[in-house]
DNA sequence: CGGGACTTTGACACCTCTCAACTCTCGTGG
DNA sequence: CCACGAGAGTTGAGAGGTGTCAAAGTCCCG
């Protein structure tokens, strides 16, 4: 998942019921802190994510990290470039996955449906990755947090009374290597959009968002 | 083309010989100042540049602009993301490109050989993007204009003498926007590189990498 | 030769980073 | 059951890098 502006259209349904009850007897199941993959892995498949939240990083040989995305259900993670993996895939929360053949996507392999999916998967991956270089290079810090809010409040926001809900799995760390920040400025920018009544803190890492509308304009206009 | 590391291996080797032979009766010609598509066409047709310089844009409603990519030659762009096209592709200098109609990306629709191709491109396009984030989210200005540069050399220099020269047709607010800076900080940094040693300008457009070496420590690691 | 766009340079402001101290949470062990 | 410690998060002060605004210089092309 990118941050970009909640008009994400991926989910779940772009994938025919059919296709989810098979995979079930394909699905894998993931522990916290363990991983999927590591950079440098030979990449012989390519993961769609059922439950939970994964993590894509790439670290620089100096140490500094950017977070790539983070992977929710729907997000088909792991697209090879070459023979490996060129991204460390971290696990979040208890997670499920199901892991395709990369043949899959080269050449089909006699499911075409499937085929389908997967590339079409990788041309929204492309477009989604458009819309953050615009937010990792054009927005402030505010705005960045703003974007990240409202996207994870529309792809998997839980209504609470009159006001969404979101849990953030990931440390302030993983936000702040994602947006291209720091932690403390993420930690900043968290109590400021509290002091102005926009969000509350359930706890550390449950958010909830008090005003959609002001966190909507907060986030910086659309692209386009 | 993004700014990564100066270890791309793309180029027009990876397309076979034949290929380009066909691709020839196929080719376009552009002139400068025109534009290949814009956000909002119909995406019919996914391109690969044969010769010159394309643009890829992307612009906020309140007019921040991010310079996706440069499409140099080998360079394939359009991808398309649903219907539309998600970008806006100028022509910096004269031009020539070969379009694809989108089926051959999606289907192979009979030439399993080109799709093979179209879908590498993707899939490498995908893992340059994911360098470029590092570097539009965790690198300084210089490090980015270094970056920048020694891509740049390494794909399209020229030797000159002991050392390699450069062509930068697009404008310094082209190389700010693509690298999330100002021109200012920019042309700023140039000066600094200058005024070192490190290069030399021919003039605004025309770049000589004087220390190769000390321009590659300033563009910070390697990303692993 | 003239005009406009682009580039460079300077001064200054401000946002974010850095460094540091403190708090909070949570799990462990006495 | 509480004390303790480690890690994560928050807050503060100060520094520094980059943006902003303004003006001068340069290049290009009619």
């Amino acid at each position: 998942m990118y941050v970009t502006m909640p008009n994400d259209q991926s989910s779940l349904s772009q994938f025919s019921a059919t296709r989810r009850k098979a995979d079930r007897k394909l699905a894998r199941d993931l522990k916290p802190g363990g991983y999927l993959f590591r950079e440098g892995d030979e990449a012989r498949y390519i993961f769609r994510v059922l439950s939970g939240v994964l993590r894509l990083t790439r670290v620089m040989e100096n140490g500094r990290r950017q977070v790539i995305a983070f992977g929710y259900p729907g997000d088909v993670i792991g697209f090879p470039n070459g023979a490996e993996h060129h991204t460390d895939c971290d696990v979040l929360t208890p997670a499920r996955v199901v892991a395709y053949r990369r043949e899959l996507l080269e050449s089909g392999a006699g499911d075409a449906e499937l085929h389908d999916e997967l590339l079409t998967a990788a041309l929204r991956e492309i477009s989604s990755m458009q819309d953050h270089f615009m937010m990792l290079g054009r927005k402030s810090a505010s705005e960045k947090l703003a974007s990240f809010l409202c996207v994870l409040a529309d792809r998997v926001g839980t209504p609470l009374g009159p006001y969404t809900q979101i849990a953030l799995p990931m440390s302030r760390c993983d936000i702040a290597d994602f947006l291209g920040l720091t932690t403390e400025t993420i930690s900043r920018t968290i109590t400021q959009l509290r002091r102005s009544g926009v969000i509350a803190l359930e706890s550390v890492h449950q958010v909830i968002i008090l005003k959609p509308d002001d966190l909507l304009t907060l986030a910086g206009g659309e692209e386009d």
